[in-house]
DNA sequence: ACAAATTTTTAGAATCGCCTAAAAATAATC
DNA sequence: GATTATTTTTAGGCGATTCTAAAAATTTGT
């Protein structure tokens, strides 16, 4: 498989958790950058090799084996995000791109090495779930902050927005993995919340609540 | 830069370092296992691009720049050698071919981190000295075992042929880097070289001692 | 349901990297 | 120094990936 072909099965396997049934040629165009004539070039290449189901004008889906690959792409990327920040003591904002370029490395002894150097890790450095080696994964059990209610209290264990922006404004204010947070109150004008990071306090708007996800405390 | 390219620097840069003089097309397509036409084709894009001097039917060399990007390559081709051995505990005739892809990931800041997580290595598993970030770097003193005397000791440092066949022989033989080997005695007949290696002796062929390289102890 | 808007596909071209076969230049030999 | 032999280059083609522009299919709006 090229890089790109690989490119192509994690943009399908992205936009078929979120979206909602298929996958279009367009979606799929604006999520990799490119034209939605090279989509439909890709597709066909892909179709050739079992990798999607691709009928013209009716959207894609990854077969099984295509799904098997494309996870095993997310595995390498989440994996060598882990080894970046933690043994390479990058911050969760750098680590993407850098990754990027990882996850089309061959070597499933380098990534079984690499796997058991980081301890077998089940989560990447935005809280998202590292599929195990034979491809199964479990999501975690999370929120968004936003739909938290006042009093509630969690553990911040991802983001939905991952970019560089979002990640440096949480980092500038403390927000980590693991760090603890509670809604101390919501205004009610533009949704923006109230919430206490460890000691510090801070207000913030709907757009950030929406991007964060906590896993809610057992009493809250 | 592309792999491709890259990979043409790194094959023009061992070449001019062991060969003598100017390097032809046929070394280049023989060290690269391709065609000699492809080649041609390359080095004329290598030279649109100021990294090779090239006129037709008169060879390569790089130039300064070309020089300074093989040296980059190299390095983190050796550094990635290192990190496999020691961190992911690899055997030296495992690494090459993953470093082969490692060695094109595009990142000043990653490999800066990764040499210092190594403790700024000087050599990789293999006695190679690794190039500096700068481009600066030493050959290490060392002599091929088949021309040392008699009664000669020395440090293991290296090897000339670093192929699979070669490293498994060694490692069955608990020859490795750091391992002090003495000359216990020659056989005019072949030129076969009787040594000691730790504890063990070993008769060894001329091919195998003219593949490996000690470090003369002061003494001998 | 039919025209308009949108999405998707085809057609044709460019670039990169490689190949084969043939031509051109250089080197070796007598 | 003329003829071989070798090396190197050109010419033309192929697969992969991308693009633009135009055509075709589908969806939407009324």
């Amino acid at each position: 498989m090229t890089h790109s072909e690989e490119n192509y099965l994690k943009a399908i396997f992205h936009l078929s958790r979120q979206g909602t049934g298929t996958i279009s040629t367009n979606a799929i165009a604006e999520q990799m950058d490119t034209k939605p004539s090279s989509v439909t070039d890709m597709l066909k290449r892909l179709s050739d090799k079992d990798l999607v189901n691709y009928k013209r004008y009716q959207g894609v889906s990854l077969t099984e084996t295509g799904r098997y690959s494309a996870l095993a792409i997310i595995r390498k990327h989440r994996l060598w995000e882990v080894f970046l920040v933690e043994k390479l003591d990058f911050t969760w904002d750098e680590v993407h791109e850098i990754a990027e370029q990882l996850e089309h490395i061959n070597s499933e002894k380098l990534i079984d090495r690499l796997d058991a150097l980081l301890g077998h890790p089940k989560f990447d450095p935005h809280g998202d779930p590292i599929p195990g080696k034979n491809g199964e994964f479990k999501e975690r059990d999370k929120e968004l902050l936003s739909k938290m209610p006042v009093g509630g209290k969690g553990v911040c264990v991802g983001v939905k927005d991952s970019s560089a922006t979002f990640l440096k404004f949480l980092d500038k204010n403390q927000i980590a993995l693991g760090q603890e947070i509670e809604v101390l109150d919501k205004e009610e004008f533009d949704n923006s919340m109230h919430i206490r990071i460890g000691e510090e306090q801070l207000l913030v708007s709907h757009q950030i609540a929406s991007n964060l996800y906590l896993k809610p405390s057992e009493e809250s």
